[in-house]
DNA sequence: TGATACCTGAGTAAATCACTCAAGAACATC
DNA sequence: GATGTTCTTGAGTGATTTACTCAGGTATCA
């Protein structure tokens, strides 16, 4: 599998925080806690989003986490290559590969190199704040099967 | 990482194979030291590869290994699903996954279950015959460079 | 000054990866 | 039918990665 539960996680707390943008900081406790993470876990995840430049934070008592760009400047792409590192499928086509690596599987990487390559440009098209539309578009599909 | 060395190794060996069909069965030993593989993990290769119908062998003296099919009749999905099981992104997009599964990551699934079509869909697109010939280029292209 | 919240690095159990090793089974040839 | 060759299988192992936890520390507010 291409993507570990950082991904997962990460992307996870970006929503929250596009969710609750422009209400202030949102504190790890809140997204732990509605997101299903596991706390100390998330703070690592938070400080790789801060790192990458995603996410601004706060200390002390009413302190917590926001969005550094409106929601639609964020790319999936960027985020999951924040969290995960490179997403190629093969360590071959990574940026930093070595010419051992080319001696090995990258007998095929003219295949691979194209599927990479489409595979980051659909990612980079999808934005943050798409996946919150789709998460809302979620939510009233749910209720409306609730209803019934 | 998508991809591990079996995927490679394997892959490797089936073009081996390919290269010498027709000429009887080949030595897993043969293999090994032409493709750079460990004999001893090739072995487990080989058995993958035979128990899902890609490879037939025959034991004892001057026994060794064989394509079932014409190398245009395998395709590089069949081979490396074969070899690495699922080839699946996300947990939740495998066939099996379960219902927490879908809880998780499966927010942007929308996104991966595209990406992930597109990638089966051009692996499966590849034949092993294909392999081979990019191979056979390949080399030639070597020895142009090399009598420069 | 003390409570609150983020920040950081070290540590760890479980799983996966990339193999190796050893014992066996089938086959060809002499 | 004895011998040696080759495949077959399962168990085992060290290194690495994953998915975390924990124990401090630092900044901020009241």
């Amino acid at each position: 599998m291409l993507l570990s539960t950082k991904g997962d996680y990460g992307v996870r707390a970006m929503i929250d925080l596009a969710k609750h943008a422009g209400e202030g900081p949102v504190q790890r406790s809140e997204i732990a806690r509605r997101r299903q993470i596991p706390e100390s876990y998330l703070d690592h995840l938070l400080a790789q989003l801060r790192r990458a430049g995603f996410v601004r934070s706060t200390r002390g008592p009413s302190g917590g986490h926001e969005l550094v760009k409106p929601s639609s400047e964020i790319s999936l792409l960027g985020l999951l290559e924040a969290l995960e590192g490179s997403l190629a499928p093969l360590g071959c086509l990574e940026p930093a590969a070595g010419d051992d690596a080319a001696e090995s599987i990258c007998g095929q990487n003219w295949v691979w190199q194209e599927i990479y390559d489409q595979m980051r440009t659909r990612l980079a098209a999808v934005s943050l704040a798409e996946l919150v539309e789709h998460e809302r578009e979620h939510e009233r599909q749910a209720v409306i099967t609730y209803n019934i």
